[in-house]
DNA sequence: AGCCTGACAGATA
DNA sequence: GTATCTGCCAGGC
């Protein structure tokens, strides 16, 4: 059989490169699951999702969210601790970032 | 092959 | 503002 590898070794190269833009992503910035598709010209935002959902652990998962600035209920309370940290605009009434006012474009 | 599921999104009512 | 439907497409069964 093959060697040992890393869970990133056997991640397939669009999950690579997700979490590749994920990791680019600025502090107190976010992009949707649809931005990153775009910004990619490959898969769809329930491609990201997918790779997220499998590999997000070891990227700043908290910085993807969906259209509606939020995340999965199982995984708001962490990515709030995160928010508040990195002075995240967030909304904790609607437990969603204000995505007006923190969402990248990609660029520097 | 078909069917179902999913960290989604836009349109519509 | 909420609810519902449809399109999307890879992956699992």
């Amino acid at each position: 059989m093959t060697e040992s590898i890393g869970p990133a070794a056997e991640a397939p190269e669009f999950v690579r490169l997700v979490l590749d833009v994920v990791r680019r992503i600025p502090q107190a910035q976010v992009m949707t699951y649809g931005d990153i598709a775009e910004f990619l010209e490959r898969g769809t935002a329930r491609q990201v999702g997918a790779a997220m959902a499998g590999y997000g652990s070891a990227v700043p998962w908290w910085r993807v969210v969906n259209a509606s600035g939020q995340l999965p209920e199982q995984l708001r309370g962490r990515a709030a601790a995160e928010y508040f940290a990195e002075g995240t605009p967030y909304d904790p009434e609607r437990e969603r970032v204000r995505l007006a006012r923190c969402r990248w474009d990609g660029s520097a």
